[in-house]
DNA sequence: GTGAAAGCGCTAACAT
DNA sequence: ATGTTAGCGCTTTCAC
């Protein structure tokens, strides 16, 4: 594998020169930049990254640490995430915890502290205070996306904002009966979230005088089959049914579409339905949601890090990100009874 | 950040101990080595990534090569992938293209280049031959998943004979007039499997005397919208309707089952509509579908890197990985006409 | 079973 | 503008 000094010794230069050439720091000749640069890409020559990070203390890498890929928030700002990195010439490493509680320490007590990154990303997490610990010990910058850890900093959308919008959106349609699926604390994966949104649904119902009834508040995990299910469950209890249902993510609102779907009950005209995300398949479905954008998320985590280290100021109440209410035809006025 | 002559001088012994006792390695004494491990939990010593992989030329990373991250495929292989790294004490570095071919040769010039990793994973990927010849050049180990590339080995199931397997059901049943909605090979994404499902789709019509109408062949971009939108102009065609759909995702199988319900066409009574993969969502929705696990083929790509990084023999032609037929509700015989 | 010392391939400080 | 050189923090011979 080619070294710095086989471009070195082919030009006549030292390593030094190469090395400033490369990386475009100033005290080279344009004449002498051009050569490097010609030999270089000649020979295929790229540095290497773990003689680089040993003799200048930078690794070129951002870690991000997530509770599990194959999701739809997880991914879209994996996504963002990595945009930002490959603009900045960063890699990106990634820990997940696959789903499962097991791993954790080893992720937090090996990988994470072998040195391989400069700064860290925490999405969605619910640490436990020792891994808190751990974590900042560890003293990379860091910031925590979509999730509240006490003690970081955290970049997402004002949960409570998002949730009162699609509220106050049902309610003033007219809709007194409205149920809630709240997301689940599965895993580990972070609680204050869908916590958030549910006081703020609660808070929704008890500033325009309406009831909160608790066999009309239902958890759906964050996840299509388990709203589904929940939401089945619902429809099916005797008495009154709700006229609108707010779910904590789109794809809970799934789950509470096709539920209803399967029992005959029509979309909107009988029941209106709004999510948060603006998932994929939200548009293409009709459903009302508050969108958010997990990978602008993502990227402006990444952002925010990579100016960190590059000397900027720590900024440290990052604003909320923006969220916006998209009407489409799963809401409706409730039927005049 | 503690060192390993931290955690030799602590103890009086040499940094050649203390890295040996911590990579259980033979040649320490039972007694120092469990003083070492002790030490260096308490000083919370881990070693540098870089330094070992310079004096070792191991990285204890691999990396990953996608298209896109935020898909179902990809980010439940990159899972699996990430499973499978992490059991092994590896990490994964991810390299994105996000999804639109810019930075293509930046990725391939310049990240992958850093000898960052031991072995790479390719995945969905439609190689340009100056690509292919890169990354032939870097020689890492390595292989592709999802995708056949000329010349890499590639892990996946045998997408032929999954389409067969769909084609074959869909046939036994009665069905005559049967559409098919292929995938599309946007952004340079394979596009290998999207046309060896189409073959299978005409060779089993052929096999079995039925007609291939060239206006129910139709393409979904391997997407919901997509598939959705082509399924509505399929549908609002004059003249017959096909009885059944097979789609070469169940991602563009549910953007055919929303067309079709918009127009009041009812599955299964008058159309069947099966898909691949079984995503999350196809058992809630009740889609037939043939299995496919990404994570599964993930995990076992990974493993079999992990295994020829350790001296195992090169496996040259990986094994197809299963895929299992779902009959669910979406599929029925054909109306009798 | 253990230690000393020579690198691994770069960057950065200091010379020139 | 360019070269020299001393590390960065480990692993791995080679001695003992």
């Amino acid at each position: 594998m080619t070294g710095i000094d086989d471009v070195a010794r082919a030009l006549g230069v030292s390593t030094a020169t190469v090395s400033r050439a490369l990386r475009g720091l100033p005290g080279v000749s344009a004449a002498t930049r051009g050569k490097v640069l010609a030999k270089a890409e000649e020979l295929g020559y790229v540095a290497s990254s773990s003689a680089a990070h040993l003799a200048s203390g930078r690794t070129m890498a951002m870690g991000v640490l997530l509770p599990l890929i194959d999701r739809w928030y997880f991914s879209s700002a994996l996504e963002g995430v990595d945009r930002a990195l490959r603009a900045a010439g960063y890699d990106m490493v990634v820990f997940s915890l696959g789903g499962t509680g097991l791993n954790r320490d080893r992720v937090f007590h090996r990988s994470m502290l072998r040195k391989r990154i400069d700064a860290l990303l925490v999405m969605c997490m619910e640490l436990t205070p020792e891994e808190l610990a751990a974590l900042q010990q560890l003293d990379y910058p860091n910031v925590t996306i979509g999730g509240y850890v006490d003690g970081l900093r955290n970049v997402s959308i004002d949960d409570g904002g998002a949730a009162t919008d699609a509220m106050e959106y049902l309610i003033g349609l007219g809709h007194t009966r409205i149920a809630h699926v709240r997301g689940g604390g599965e895993y580990g994966i972070e609680f204050a979230v869908p916590q958030q949104r549910e006081e703020a649904y609660r808070a929704a119902l008890e500033r325009h005088g309406l009831e909160a009834r608790p066999q009309w508040l239902i958890t759906g995990e964050f996840r299509f089959l388990e709203s589904k299910l929940a939401a089945a469950r619902l429809f099916d209890q005797p008495g009154e049914r709700p006229t609108a249902v707010f779910a904590s993510s789109d794809e809970m609102a799934f789950g509470v579409l096709v539920a209803a779907q399967e029992r005959g009950i029509r979309v909107p005209e009988e029941l209106s339905v709004i999510g948060i995300d603006d998932h994929e398949f939200a548009e293409p479905i009709g459903l009302t949601t508050v969108r958010q954008s997990p990978e602008d998320q993502g990227s402006y985590a990444a952002e925010l890090l990579l100016g960190e280290l590059q000397g900027a100021p720590r900024l440290a109440t990052p604003p909320f990100q923006p969220h916006e209410l998209i009407i489409r035809r799963s809401t409706a006025p409730p039927p005049s009874s």
